[in-house]
DNA sequence: ATTAGCACTCTACCAGTGAGAGTGCTAATC
DNA sequence: GATTAGCACTCTCACTGGTAGAGTGCTAAT
């Protein structure tokens, strides 16, 4: 229902407001942006943008703010994705490159990229697959009583586990059982290694400790997320009072972070923008997500191994940059993963 | 310099300001604890407290805070190691117990025990030694034309990376070339890879990149602390105002943790308490640091694999109990260390 | 429909004030 | 000589007006 030159209001009373945190009188708008009306009539507009919900005033005679419904329009609708700029996207690519390949690596990598640039906090979790395969497992003898079992997962993930042998073995002997092993369960998911026909005891023991690790792993996933850039949401004004600074804090401690950033809840391809009371978390976290966006998109194949990648930040954020870095970086994740692990 | 009553009063100020941060009154001090005098008369000791240094007034008409100098000499004289509770103990080392054994875990829950205990932030580093040994390697065929070199370390540390091939091995080659290079390199360190007489154009691609990788863990080795906790910190009331948090998150943020952390300081045995500007990296570091102290120790065999384990908080923090939770955790985590990976 | 002009409102900032907390000092006491 | 009661003094904190400035809403003119 809103008029264009409503829409375009309300797109610079966004700009400003992002740019400045401060709320946008009708002046302002007037000088800085070719509106072509007065300061008077923007202010009727402005009115009227409030009446249905886009705008609010803090206080009486103050400027407009944004509502959430007034981002999500704005991003819906106003906003244009604005490409990141060819060296920067050059710049980034050339990082990964000179790294080494560690998934590891990389994950912490584009967190620090994505928090740098969107000027928020960014979470990314590890690679992910929904069920698991084996591609190779190792046993590696640490003393007589114990062995190291190292096994390789599809899309190059690594896990270990100590364990305790009932007989000494030596490192030949765990050779040979790895190599049954390997011969007889490469390529199987969890489930299927349910399938045991005639193994030794130790063998048993071995593929039992397996499907423990690979169970795990199907199930865990995201809970293995790294966050970087907090200190830049929180030398936001909005939160300069530290009881507010406390309560992001708290959703994003370690433990509650799977919970906040709802990685799970992504629906399939692109980038998917939770502005404020969005959050389907909500009910379960504090107030102060209420106030924040999270942008958020997986990454990968659909079918292989996938992860997320999010930027989660006040919700005066610049959004068509953040979404656009959270895209490329989305992209150039899944095809990193695609060359270097098929 | 100071008498018998001096310091009792010296140590009810500093039990007294840990527990209210609030400067301690002569007369709240002479209700509180059994001194045995008036408050007049305390009020004169703290006058003489002050005058050498032990303490300060916030303003003219204020109460007592301890100073750095108070601090320490609280800890280095007055303070008794207090036991970790039994019942405290046993839950801990029950909790490691029930974990993986992976040392990624053990990390990880050592910080968090050790940030909710301590009710501060926790920093906890991976085991790392001086010069690691080649336990085990193993390739693993990705596609033709690229492979998996997994690296097993002594005390359990993997590594992984991928290889790009000259030319298209499968996994039964790969094999071969991974027994022969386990045969002569077993035991090495990076130093000793050194030398590779004879070897095909493949196996000495291997072992640059085994080279390349142990040197990295030899060099890199304390980079990799994980922290947790800061919450509990942050909500300290030092740290009410925003900038005073901005500067100690600026302080912690990934990249600064190992320069505001004296890792390398360490001095062998033991727990090293860094009082305020005692802090070594003073010079380098923000103002933040100046108002917290540091409880360091590190655990894990000399000769062999060996961590830090820290504790931070603002100066105000209760010593007696940080300090032997550090402890009893750095203990706990050698022996975890020996019996897993001798 | 737009806009100039103006009265009105609200905040942010400053100075001033009084209560309360806690000290330092002095003189009396043990 | 050490201790203590008593009191004046100082400093903070919270509250109160009072003012300047920003920005609006409304009205009347264009």
């Amino acid at each position: 229902m809103l008029t264009e030159r409503q829409s375009r209001i309300l797109e610079f009373v966004i700009l400003d407001y992002v740019e400045s945190a401060v709320p946008a009188a009708s002046q302002a708008i007037g000088r800085k942006y070719q509106v072509g009306v007065s300061s008077a009539t923007i202010r009727n507009e402005m009115a009227e943008l409030e009446a249905q919900g886009y705008l609010r005033q803090p206080h009486t005679s103050a400027g407009r703010v944004p509502t959430e419904q007034g981002y999500r329009f704005y991003v819906g609708w106003l906003m244009q994705e604005e490409e990141l700029p060819w060296e920067m996207q050059q710049t980034i690519r050339h990082q990964f490159h000179q790294l080494g390949r560690e998934q590891e690596s990389w994950v912490h990598l584009a967190a620090s990229v994505l928090a740098k640039s969107a000027q928020n906090a960014a979470v990314v979790t590890k690679p992910h697959s929904s069920a698991c395969r084996i591609k190779h497992l190792e046993l590696v003898s640490l003393h007589d009583h114990t062995a190291l079992l190292v096994l390789v997962l599809d899309q190059g993930r690594l896990k270990q586990e100590v364990l305790p042998l009932a007989e000494p073995c030596t490192q030949d002997e765990l050779s040979v059982v790895a190599g049954r092993l390997n011969r007889m369960f490469a390529g199987f998911t969890a489930k299927e290694t349910a399938a045991r026909a005639e193994l030794a005891q130790l063998e048993w023991q071995v593929m039992d400790a397996v499907e423990a690790i690979m169970r795990a792993v199907d199930e865990g996933g995201f809970d293995e997320a790294y966050l970087e850039g907090l200190r830049h949401v929180l030398s936001q004004p909005e939160f300069a009072s530290s009881d507010r600074a406390l309560g992001l804090l708290e959703l994003l401690d370690e433990r509650n972070l799977a919970r906040t950033i709802p990685f799970r809840a992504l629906a399939g391809e692109g980038v998917t923008v939770i502005i404020g009371a969005d959050n389907p978390r909500l009910a379960q976290a504090g107030e102060a997500i209420r106030e924040c966006s999270v942008i958020i998109s997986s990454y990968g194949a659909s079918g292989g191994a996938s992860g997320a990648l999010a930027v989660l930040g006040p919700m005066r954020m610049r959004y068509s940059h953040t979404i656009s870095t959270v895209r490329y970086l989305a992209n150039l994740m899944g095809e990193l993963l695609a060359e270097n692990y098929e």
